[in-house]
RNA sequence: GGGCCAUUAGCUCAGUCGGUUAGAGCGCAGUCCUGAUAAGACUGAGGCGCCUGGUUCGAAUCCAGGAUGGCCCA
């Protein structure tokens, strides 16, 4: 016996039964003990940001990363799934700062790091809780016992292995960096800060600045001028022009020369009037590429000449939309102009402090491009030269706003501003304390990606990306133009960088510790009992004897950028390589876990996880650390925005699940839109998921328990030799078909595909198979065609569990413990230990589904024309006579004849000769004709669409000549019959079906005790009757219906399980209606005995 | 401002190599069926295939430009 199922469920109950057994069962730990033929399959788990509750789109990646490793756990593969945490970052720091009411760096310092660093602790390991829950609730199988977290020492430590290997190669250094920094705060804020802060309307200075070009130059460039030469360049920041390293112009625009009084000025031409120089004299035109390389006198001439500075350069950025098309580049106060400088190798000059007031000294950093170390891979290292330079600069002292004065006035004085006006622009404050933003170069620690950019680049092409746009794409571009990896971080939570300084100025030696072992060999066991934590400040506590010239060495303030923490994460997840060595050694090996075959996140971690994994692999081993990735698109809300917490639009996961069920959810985003894109999602989605998909499944695999049940069906008996009637022999054939689709999908990490196709079937097997094979299965005889049927039911839904395992773990496992696991001693104790299902060719039988569509076509043609002609299918009709297309769509019609006039209610299936019911057309076949007659084609259509009937006669006998082209028969186009108008037929594409609208009185009456039948079942149901329970059937009536029941008396009982059917008025314990039947007054009452 | 993706019915999505009359589900209107069904069948309404050009005998499909939305970057 199976277990009862009720056509209601409730699918979130459901699941928390099954959630139950798993835990009592251990189900998840055994499918990491059970034999794994196939060895290790990896999947590594991109560490979520625990600083928040987990939202829809956590578990739209939750789900896409659970499905692949059930699949493979069920193919043989060992599946280990080890959870992890990113803890470290400034989001949680923000959290933090918000909670703890700290606005400032300096308020955190006061407040002391030990204390801010244990409140960020704390408030990571509590969200951590709610995720745990979440990632239960969905059924995604994640080893969160065992977790890696980025905040533990031994990940720390693996950290700094890390760095240390690549310290060695050579591939770390120090560099500057522009980050937009608040001068009140003293501090950089992220790309998120920034975008708090936006205000419009902002005034500030528009001014229009002459660059003297030098002598040589001018000669060079303009000869026709008479007087001085100048590039006028446009800037809305004066205090950066003492910074000012060079100018930037389009190559292919045009510039020109104007001139006026004696004095010349080169800007875009496009520009002229646009600068207020309408007034000027055009005396020459070029294109920008000439000016590049022309040398021009600095406004403050702070760079020394070796450093190359003070000239133009080219730049794709220049806009021909505002300012001269000259544009004025100080690289250390714009990230633009930063990359072009590093690009350029243009001087850096700084003159402001790190609170915004303009120094009294300036430094310059530049690089000596002619002499380079060479490292042994041939990469070549310049050396970076930093002077200081003492130049009494226009408003020292002040903050940068009030030096703009200062410096505007000096330019006019030596007459090198042209024009002042203001502007009114969007420009960025600091969210916290509105100050507004300088975008400004500062010291920060890079890894040296650039060295290994052909790796990154050629470990990419060995990554299956889907969808593959990405590799060429977003990935792919990221990679093109990659540049060096800034990882340090003015800040306090995230793992200490592990390089340490010496503090003598005139020393600055600076070395890098890769172990907590190598720090103990030089601040000894003592120094070490400070050290219980290696995150700050416990790690700035330590100092030793600087090797070089015993000064104290002391670590440097910075912590890492946390992208590096999740990028470490193969390696750092085992502590890697103090412990673990085999899960690492050798790469690829049968126990190593590196590199992952499959990792999950969506399409914002192009920049983000994929590549900081990317990085660091390559880096260290050369080579990818992973093989196959889903990259997801992002959820929006139901109007295609994305969520917002304020527009109330944020969808709770919880809640969907409670109402619908994960399974629901999870079978929504498998299934709703490919992985890739983006896509809408609301509540109502998911109910129509349930609606469509989980209820018609439901109702299918009820109805078999409730018959199977009665008929005490066995299926541990039942197993057929062969499978002998059409309809089983098409399921068990669609059955297999549809194993191997969904196979293969899997395989090809498409879970859309997949969970698509088991939807089609599903559909068929309620709405055919089913519905065709009802009477089958309450017939009472329990004939061997029976039994089939229910094994053929059974084996379908017992596959459908295990189909469904990987990707409705629930519901599968519901059906799998009811359906499979009792009836088969030695069965796993779950579906998800079981193996996936094995398609037996040779069930599946093309010519025999070809021949099912069929039917099901005829059958709904001839539906519609049954209802066309207002006959309900419960009349019983003569006749339906289908015309077929070809003599083989006859022969196909004539095995699957019983089929149709079952579904249509008809006594016979008869065929129609064309030539009564058809017109005739031609079909041309345009994949022919196409390459054969090319351009000719376009007369030879428009002459077949007009052709005479005498023409479409000779067409069909064989050939048909059009023009000076001879069309051949099967071959340039076929011969078509459509119904003749006025024909009660129903036709589709050439296939047409009528029906025989004559009723004889032995067929009314037939459909008289076919209503009667259906009369009696609806009482049956209102009176509350068991499918089972056997009746007594009274009735009152007319002769007609007395003779009805004498003819088709043994129907009627058979179908309502009536013991005897009584001429009479109902007893009173009689469960009795009036009814009227075909206008006939009757009483009729049914009797449960 | 640049890059990538998407745009097909009111909604969610299919659509093979460029080939004849562009499909499904939901929703809506109507008819029917029901001894599994909270289901189902049939019919109808609903389409400028985002727009504009181009290639081609033929374009939802290929190319170019643009629009809108999303993401990433500046």
């Amino acid at each position: 016996m199976f277990k009862p199922v009720s056509s209601r469920v409730s699918f979130p109950e459901l699941e928390e039964r099954i959630l139950r057994l798993w835990r009592e069962e251990r189900v998840f730990a055994r499918t990491q003990e059970k034999a794994s033929p196939q060895g290790l399959f990896r999947l590594y788990e991109g560490p979520p940001t625990a600083n928040a509750s987990p939202g829809i789109h956590h578990v739209l990646s939750r789900v896409f990363k659970d499905v692949i490793p059930r699949y493979k756990t069920m193919k043989g593969y060992r599946a280990p799934r080890k959870g992890g945490w990113d803890t470290h970052g400034l989001p949680v720091e923000l959290e933090v700062e918000r909670k703890l009411g700290l606005a400032t760096k300096p308020d955190i310092e006061r407040y002391g790091i030990a204390h801010f660093n244990a409140a960020c602790r704390e408030s990571v390991m509590k969200y951590v809780q709610e995720w745990e829950a979440l990632t239960e609730r969905i059924g995604f199988w994640l080893d969160m016992e065992h977790p890696y977290r980025t905040f533990d020492n031994e990940y720390i430590e693996s950290c700094w292995h890390i760095v240390k290997q690549l310290w060695d190669k050579g591939l770390v250094y120090e560099g500057h960096r522009v980050t937009p920094h608040c001068p009140r705060c003293v501090t950089s804020l992220s790309s998120h800060e920034v975008a708090l802060g936006y205000q419009d309307e902002v005034e500030d200075p528009s001014v229009h600045i002459k660059f003297r070009l030098t002598q040589e130059s001018a000669l060079r460039t303009a000869p026709e001028a008479r007087g001085e030469v100048a590039f006028l360049a446009w800037t809305t920041t004066p205090w950066t022009l003492p910074g000012n390293t060079a100018l930037a112009v389009a190559p292919p625009a045009e510039y020109a020369l104007v001139e006026k009084d004696g004095e010349g000025l080169i800007l875009a031409q496009a520009l002229v009037s646009k600068a207020g120089l309408g007034d000027w004299e055009v005396r020459a035109t070029f294109p920008g590429e000439r000016l590049i390389g022309l040398r021009y006198q600095p406004l403050y001439d702070i760079a020394p000449r070796e450093a190359n500075g003070y000239r133009v350069i080219g730049g794709n950025f220049v806009s021909m939309e505002d300012g001269t098309g000259i544009v004025h580049i100080a690289p250390a106060y714009g990230a633009e102009d930063y990359e072009v400088g590093l690009k350029e190798r243009l001087p850096l000059v700084n003159t402001v402090d790190l609170e915004g007031r303009v120094m009294p000294t300036q430094q310059v950093i530049y690089s000596l491009p002619n002499l380079g170390v060479e490292l042994p891979d041939k990469k070549i290292i310049q050396p970076i030269v930093t002077r200081t330079r003492q130049l009494p600069l226009p408003g020292v002292g002040t903050f940068v706003k009030e030096a703009d004065e200062a410096v505007l006035t000096d330019l006019k004085r030596r007459s090198l501003l042209l024009r002042r006006e203001t502007i009114k622009h969007t420009y960025p404050f600091c969210w916290r304390c509105g100050s507004p933003l300088l975008y400004y170069a500062k010291s920060s620690w890079y890894i040296k990606t650039t060295a290994v950019k052909d790796g990154l680049m050629a470990g990419n092409e060995q990554i299956n990306w889907y969808p593959e746009h990405i590799k060429q794409g977003r990935f792919g571009d990221w990679l093109a133009g990659n540049v060096d990896w800034a990882i340090s971080r003015e800040r306090y939570w995230g793992t200490p960088l592990p390089i340490w300084r010496c503090s003598q100025p005139g020393c600055g030696h600076t070395e890098c510790l890769g172990s907590v072992a190598e720090l103990r060999a030089r601040v000894g066991a003592e120094g070490m009992e400070e050290v219980a934590d290696l995150h700050r400040p416990d790690i700035d506590r330590p100092a030793y004897p600087c090797p070089r010239c015993g000064s104290e060495m002391r670590r440097i303030p910075e912590v890492m950028d946390c992208w590096f923490d999740s990028g470490a994460m193969p390696f750092a997840q085992w502590h890697y390589p103090f412990e673990n060595q085999d899960k690492i050694e050798p790469p690829g090996g049968p126990d190593s876990f590196f590199p992952a075959d499959y990792i999950c996140e969506a399409v914002d971690q192009t920049r983000g996880w994929f590549y900081s994994l990317h990085a660091i692999s390559t880096l260290l081993l050369g080579q990818p650390s992973y093989k196959n990735v889903i990259c997801l698109g992002h959820i929006l809300d139901a109007q295609g925005e994305k969520m917002s917490k304020s527009k109330g639009t944020v969808v709770e996961p919880w809640a969907v699940i409670s109402k619908y069920g994960a399974d629901p959810l999870r079978w929504y985003f498998y299934t709703a839109s490919p992985p890739g894109n983006s896509r809408r999602f609301s509540g109502e989605l998911v109910a129509e998921t349930v609606r469509r998909f989980f209820l018609t499944l439901w109702n299918t695999y009820s109805f078999f328990v409730t018959y199977a049940n009665i008929d005490r069906f066995d299926p541990a008996q039942a197993t057929p030799k062969e499978w002998g009637h059409p309809l089983d022999r098409w399921l068990l054939s669609e059955l297999n078909t549809l194993i191997q689709e969904v196979d293969k999908a899997l395989e090809g990490y498409d879970p859309t595909e997949a969970g698509r196709k088991i939807e089609a079937f599903v559909e068929g097997l309620s709405n055919w198979y089913v519905r065709r094979s009802r009477r089958r299965f309450w017939k009472s005889e329990d004939d061997a065609d029976k039994r089939a049927a229910y094994a053929a039911l059974h084996r379908c839904l017992a596959t459908l569990a295990r189909l469904l395992a990987p990707f409705a773990p629930f519901l599968a496992e519901e059906m799998y413990q009811n359906l499979e696991r009792p009836f088969s001693p030695g069965a796993p104790v779950s579906v998800h230990l079981a193996d996936f299902p094995q398609a037996d060719p040779s069930l599946i039988d093309e010519s025999l589904a070809e021949d099912m569509r069929l039917a099901v076509r005829v059958a709904g043609l001839g539906r519609a024309a049954r209802s066309k002609a207002g006959l309900k299918v419960r009349q019983p009709l003569a006749r339906v006579l289908v015309v077929a297309r070809t003599p083989a769509e006859a022969d196909a019609l004539r095995r699957v004849a019983s089929q149709i006039l079952d579904e249509l209610n008809v006594k016979a299936l008869g065929e129609l000769n064309l030539d009564e019911v058809s017109d005739y057309f031609l079909k041309p076949n345009f994949e022919v004709l196409g390459p054969k007659f090319g351009r000719a084609l376009g007369e030879i259509r428009k002459a077949l669409a007009h052709l005479s009937p005498e023409q479409v006669d000779q067409a069909r006998s064989g050939s048909l000549q059009v023009g000076s082209h001879t069309l051949h028969l099967g071959e340039d186009y076929a011969v078509e019959g459509r119904p003749r108008a006025g024909w009660a037929v129903e036709e589709e594409g050439g296939l047409a079906v009528a029906v025989d609208t004559q009723i004889t009185p032995e067929l009314a009456d037939e459909g008289l005790a076919r209503e009667l039948v259906h009369r009696l079942q609806t009482m049956r149901r209102s009176a509350g009757f068991e499918v089972a329970d056997y009746i007594e059937t009274y009735y009152e009536g007319d002769e007609r219906l007395s003779g009805v029941l004498a003819a088709f008396g043994d129907y009627v009982r058979q179908e309502t399980l009536s013991r005897r059917l009584v001429a009479g008025p109902p007893p009173a314990d009689a469960y009795a209606e009036a009814q009227k039947l075909e206008g006939m007054a009757v009483r009729l009452g049914v009797r449960r005995v």
